[in-house]
DNA sequence: GGTGTTGTGTCAGCCCGTGCCAGTTTGGTG
DNA sequence: CACCAAACTGGCACGGGCTGACACAACACC
């Protein structure tokens, strides 16, 4: 247990993110100002500033945090699992422990519905999709690391990455422009559209004597 | 031709334009002020925001420039072409043309360092990220108009294009950090990651027998 | 040339974000 | 307990992005 001083910012931090949650919820990202969170959450603008660098940090506190615990459980999977394999694996692991996280700072559906309004924030959609990318380097180091490859001499580590986490993305978003908001849904929604993946790029869409094969000799640049 | 009033207009926006870009590219994005490239351009600050939404718009007017006339020459492509064929000869296509369109608003040698600025400046990879995320979405729009799917039934055009997006995001990433900034080096860059695509989700990377295959069953979901 | 439309400049004002300084709280020490 | 140094906070002033309102100038059309 850390010091009184400790306690205290971490207080004072989650009543930021709370206040702040509940602020963007309730009136919108832009009709809320910095000094209406602080208000709430019993501060001076000063002191928020202090806690997060800008107006769009404090809404990303949760999603950082889930991003985290990613990482985290990709670290974990077992080293003998296939690249794609262990992305995919690692989504499910994270979801089972993220509920609870989240609930410790916020009520799921607040966060649920914090989630929506991001989706539909021009402001707040450019942020996520740069987080987005920060963390796909991430991943594509941590994927580079297993094969033991060089990130910067292999492609296929962060075009791996890229094309996962944009498919993911993609499910995503479909799942919030639907009715169920559930947690469940979001996970049946993830799997089929990771399903999509390969065939959709295999272009398993019509007869393939339509067209010429491409000629695929690139596997043999890296081997 | 136009009137008067028209080609004024043009005149103006074209000056801001080109005053923000040499702007940008000189000092920086953030230590650039509105007022700075309004007084460039001859004009107020509030002129300024007549023509331009925000600061960011502007540094963004010759891309959006670039990706109408993607979205062109995809449209152009015939419909026996392959989805991802078509995706990538459209490519192809438009950077035939892009060169001297660019070179008509700005010199092509500052708009490669005003590229280079975006992907080095988070506020401005930020706005990246979400205009090729809404031009995935119109482009997911086109593959499913030509081959007859509905965009909100099957996943396979969404996940497509953004996969392919995803692949030639990263390549470009990759060359603006090389030394070669000629558009020739972008296009080779860009063949050998969408080489790299395939196989990458194929994960040919080491023999196959380590780990049992996944079922893929969803191609009959879609068929 | 007169008239209505459209574009522009000026001004006031809100909000985000930062540097600065003074006041308060906390943790450690004699 | 008293004291001090460090860390945290609040208040203030200010620069910069952005918007609404209004008056004025430039264009288009008759």
């Amino acid at each position: 247990m850390a010091g009184l001083r400790e306690r205290k910012k971490q207080r004072t931090r989650d009543a930021l993110v709370r206040a702040a949650n509940e602020l963007f919820v309730s009136r919108g990202y832009e009709r809320t100002t910095v000094d209406d969170i602080a208000a709430v959450a019993d501060v001076s603008q000063r002191t928020f500033f202090r806690y997060f660098a800008g107006k769009e940090e404090v809404a990303f506190a949760i999603d950082v945090m889930i991003q985290e615990r990613y990482v985290e459980s990709l670290k974990a999977r077992p080293p003998h699992e296939r690249p794609i394999t262990a992305l995919r694996n690692a989504v499910e692991d994270s979801w089972n422990s993220i509920g609870e996280a989240v609930a410790r700072i916020v009520p799921l559906d607040l966060h649920m519905r914090m989630w929506h309004l991001i989706e539909t924030t021009p402001a707040l959609t450019a942020v996520q999709m740069r987080n987005a990318m920060d963390m796909e380097h991430r991943l594509a180091l941590i994927i580079a690391e297993r094969e033991g490859l060089d990130v910067r001499a292999d492609p296929r580590p962060q075009v791996l990455v890229a094309s996962f986490s944009a498919t993911m993305r993609t499910a995503m978003q479909s799942w919030g422009q639907g009715q169920d908001l559930t947690v469940q849904g979001a996970r049946e929604g993830a799997r089929g559209y990771l399903e999509a993946l390969s065939p959709a790029l295999f272009d398993a869409w019509r007869p393939a004597a339509e067209e010429a094969p491409p000629r695929q000799r690139c596997v043999r640049r890296w081997t």
